[in-house]
RNA sequence: GCGAAAGUGGCGGAAUUGGCAGACGCACCAGACUUAGGAUCUGGCGCCGUAAGGUGUGGGGGUUCGAGUCCCCCCUUUCGCACCA
């Protein structure tokens, strides 16, 4: 053992007595509990980014923690390897993007490695390998073969910076996921899609059993998305025209209060009116103008509400009424059936729009108990959601309460035959093609007499060409006639293979089903080794994908399912949304954004002008402040850059880099080194039976127990890491307090302090497993501490010797007694009561009467 | 606007069920050792006060013997959703 800590030589050292052990590696294994414990797999850009290891080091040390407690941990790592960047440098450097992105595979992983996270390697899998991407295709055509998979020429998002469409989910608000600044365009496209709407219901009802595992935060980010809204949709006959209007409400019982019809601007109906030469010049002009604005800015805060009549009537299915229909801007050709009633009595914008245009506004909800005049002019929507709420001024169902009408109008109006119940989603469909060259290409063949076939299962995988041309303004692989001219495997005749990809997001729904069988060759996982490693018992992963990764693969899992292939309906039981890492940021007037390091006292390095350090923000290359892991590698060791960010803040917050907090884990990590390096000189015999324990050997041996119970709490029950590291300190405070006063002669002592350091070094483990494994050794011992069996707690131990009861009068504190841990109620008062200092304080005042909360606390009550 | 989470020292953060507020660390201050220290060790460190003591978890009210924790109102911040019919 060294004197000194050298963290870079006994990391290196380490990690390869880990790899020649294979102790990583987990295979099936019934005897023994499983855990699954995954993180989400990073896109091979180059290098590694501080938040990659902030997420790895949340997921080691929750591994590392369980295969010590005794379980079979899966722990895997893999590439997420297709995607935009590696085809942008094949354009720009006339690179392969297969070679772009193998060597940023070797790069990252030599990084990964040299931090020294415990991943089983054997289990690596990168997304663009025919290995893998082939499955994609096999899924797909099964598919295609169960109907979740169509072909269809839709109105589609589409980012000119990557140049592809994008999926709904992929185009949040109006930009790209990719691209913030970047707005999406619509464009008409025959495209790919699954149909998600299948299982809307589904992944919306499912999300209640996620309320354990899961943060709330995700679960109603992906109930908004998903946007279950139940209601019915009702036919308007047209008065004077065949035809009708078809709304959807989730307000039937408000329809006596429909003063007028609303369709879009782009609805059917005006649309024809137009074709036929009978719609007012006002009506075209309001049109154009509207198809001339993006959606985004027609639904805009603040924008507002415009309307022109169409001069048509429609006859209100209930009563007969005959209602103007009028176009505005601010109904929705994409949702429910682009056209509405307009009820102003009860809904806000239909109020705005009513009372702008003077059109009548007539009442039909009141609260339950309403005494008041229910003719009286409104001055607002009266928008209750209160269910005791009843129907008024509506014929026959007046009196009702609101659910009850809603049931009794809808049944009416389907008995009918003028409506029905109806659900409706925000969620649509995932638009699943993308037209660019580096993703899994779509195994079906277009042929001119058969149709759309699928490329024969036998024929899998459909392999990318290495050979692609991307300086081209077309799409590559549609220029590649090698690629795209094949025989229909139905009918032999000539014919042309889909060119589109893709989308990657396909890759990754999916792809921690491989890691537990990566070598099959048959199916994408033999299911028997599914069904005993998944679901996957930890999930960790930031927060960005709470509506895109998190909501296709818990449909694919269904999507599995449906297949036969496993039998559970949710593939992640726990999921940790880890915050992200900070930094603040500097700016100048001439340079832009500033490395802090560019900052020389609040001056710009370069021209003296006033660098402003602006707000910490998320670490970013454009913003210029990141801190590069293998410099700080470098500078301290892979175990201090652990330990920080596991200690500076609970793992689902924001933590900010502190480069003096960086320096303080270090120092920590020195002080652990220099007293077992004392220690480790010294010598401390062996264990000895039957000895004699001095008071300071228990109260160490007391304090070591308290530690294993509480830290084995943080990690394995609350994932707190950083009270279980600031529990580590406080032991090793403890053990240098001890160190002051020990008798080197004394075998008790010796053996606390033994026992004291062994259950220290073991606790480090899954926070800064090297210099643990380092320890280890030099405590004298030959198997690793990353598998060593976790510390064993001893209540007995643990016990307090004497208990410091607060005492309190009337709720303030005035003071303690020290009494027997034993000790019961009664006992506990007359300690108290014969406390002299307890008694002064008391004086002459009245005891009304006293609270004991067992072996906790005294409150006296006087007046 | 709607919904959720949060607000604790100079800073990051503790306080697991309503029971000693500020664990642990950073920064800072004092001291020791040293040729030297950005090393190490010892001590201090919410605020007011020399002290005794008082006061204190965004603000106000409440429940309780007792509230950072529970309830009501308000303020602020962050996040999500937002003409969704």
């Amino acid at each position: 053992m060294n004197e000194k800590y050298f963290p870079t030589e006994i990391e290196e050292r380490q990690q390869q007595r880990w790899a020649e052990a294979k102790v990583f590696e987990a295979d099936v294994d019934e005897s023994r509990p499983h855990f699954y414990c995954l993180e989400m797999l990073p896109y091979p850009s180059g290098r590694i980014h501080m938040g990659h290891v902030r997420n790895y080091s949340i997921g080691d040390a929750l591994a590392c923690y369980k295969r010590m407690t005794g379980f079979n941990v899966l722990h895997p790592m893999g590439w997420d390897a297709f995607g935009m960047p590696a085809e942008n440098a094949a354009i720009k450097n006339n690179a392969r993007p297969d070679e772009w992105t193998i060597e940023n595979i070797n790069a990252m992983r030599t990084q990964l490695q040299r931090v020294g996270f415990n991943y089983d390697w054997r289990r690596e899998i990168a997304s663009c390998t025919p290995e893998y991407y082939r499955w994609n295709q096999w899924f797909f055509i099964q598919m295609w073969k169960h109907g979740l998979l169509y072909r269809k020429n839709a109105t589609v998002n589409w980012c000119v910076k990557c140049n592809t469409s994008l999926a709904n989910e992929q185009a949040e608000g109006g930009f790209c996921w990719r691209h913030e600044d970047v707005p999406v365009e619509l464009r008409q496209l025959e495209q790919w899609f699954i149909r998600v709407t299948n299982y809307a219901d589904q992944l919306l009802d499912d999300l209640d059993t996620l309320v354990d595992g899961w943060p709330e935060r995700v679960l109603s980010m992906q109930r908004n998305w998903i946007g279950r809204s139940k209601g019915a949709e009702v036919d308007f006959a047209i008065d004077g025209e065949s035809g009708v209007i078809r709304i959807f409400t989730t307000r039937i019982d408000t329809i006596f209060g429909a003063s007028c019809m609303i369709v879009a601007p782009e609805h059917s109906l005006v649309e024809s009116l137009i074709a036929s030469g009978k719609a007012s010049d006002e009506l075209k002009s309001f049109v154009e103008k509207q198809s001339a604005i993006t959606k985004e800015d027609r639904i805009a805060e603040g924008t507002e509400k415009e309307g022109v009549n169409t001069g048509l009537f429609a006859i209100n299915p209930f009563n007969g009424e005959k209602l103007p229909i009028w176009t505005a801007n601010f109904v929705l050709t994409g949702y429910g059936t682009g056209a509405i009633m307009a009820v102003p009595a009860h809904d806000e914008r239909d109020f705005e729009f009513c009372a702008k245009y003077g059109l009548s506004i007539r009442r039909v909800i009141v609260p339950a108990g309403f005494d008041g005049d229910v003719n009286e002019a409104l001055t607002e929507a009266y928008t209750s959601k209160d269910e005791s709420c009843i129907v008024v001024n509506t014929g026959e169902w007046s009196g009702k309460v609101v659910p009850e009408a809603i049931a009794a109008m809808t049944a009416y109006a389907q008995a009918n035959g003028f409506g029905e119940a109806q659900t409706n989603f925000k969620i649509r469909d995932w638009g699943v093609s993308r037209q660019r060259a580096w993703g899994t290409p779509l195994p079906f063949i277009h042929c001119a007499t058969c149709g759309i076939v699928p490329v024969p299962e036998n024929q899998l995988p459909v392999e990318l060409p290495k050979d692609l041309n991307f300086n081209t303004q077309g799409a590559p692989l549609a220029e590649h006639a090698g690629f795209v001219n094949v025989n229909c495997p139905t009918c032999g005749a000539a014919a042309r293979r889909d060119t589109d990809t893709m989308d990657t997001f396909v890759d990754s729904s999916w792809y921690y089903f491989r890691y537990v069988d990566p070598k099959n060759t048959e199916l994408p996982f033999d299911p028997k080794v599914a069904a005993y490693w998944m679901p996957v018992d930890q999930y960790i992963g930031g927060i960005e994908h709470a509506v895109l990764h998190l909501i296709y693969t818990r449909l694919w899992t269904k999507i599995m399912r449906d297949l036969g292939l496993i039998t559970f309906d949710e593939p992640v039981k726990n999921l940790l949304t880890q915050g992200m890492v900070c930094l603040a940021t500097a700016r100048c007037e001439e340079h832009d954004w500033l490395n802090p390091t560019e900052v020389l006292d609040g001056k710009c390095k370069y021209c003296g002008r006033d660098a402003k350090i602006g707000r910490t923000e998320k670490m970013s290359k454009s913003k210029k402040n990141t801190i590069d892991p293998d410099e700080m590698i470098n500078t301290f060791g892979a175990d201090t850059v652990r330990l920080f960010m596991l200690f500076a803040a609970p793992p689902e917050k924001d933590l900010e880099w502190d480069d003096a907090a960086v320096e303080g884990a270090s120092r920590y990590l020195n002080r652990v080194w220099r007293i077992i390096y004392k220690w480790h000189e010294k010598g401390l015999g062996g264990r000895e039976q039957g000895v004699e324990f001095s008071d300071g050997a228990r109260r160490l041996r007391r304090k070591t127990h308290q530690t294993i119970h509480r830290i084995s709490n943080d990690i394995g029950t609350r994932m707190n890491f950083n009270t279980g590291v600031a529990a580590l300190m406080e032991l090793t405070n403890e053990i240098y307090d001890f160190d002051k006063k020990v008798d080197e002669a004394n075998a008790g002592d010796l053996f606390a302090l033994k026992e004291a350091m062994e259950a220290l070094v073991k606790m480090l483990a899954p926070f800064t497993p090297h210099i643990a494994e380092e320890l280890w050794a030099s405590l004298g011992h030959n198997d690793l501490v990353v598998v060593a069996e976790w510390p064993v707690y001893d209540a007995e131990l643990a016990k307090e010797e004497a208990l410091e009861i607060p005492v309190q009068i009337n709720g303030k504190m005035s003071g303690r007694v020290s009494v027997a841990p034993e000790i019961d109620d009664e006992a506990l008062k007359q300690a108290v009561f014969s406390d002299e200092r307890i008694k002064a304080k008391i004086g002459e005042r009245q005891i009304v009467k006293t609270i004991v909360v067992p072996k906790r606390l005294v409150n006296i009550v006087v007046k």
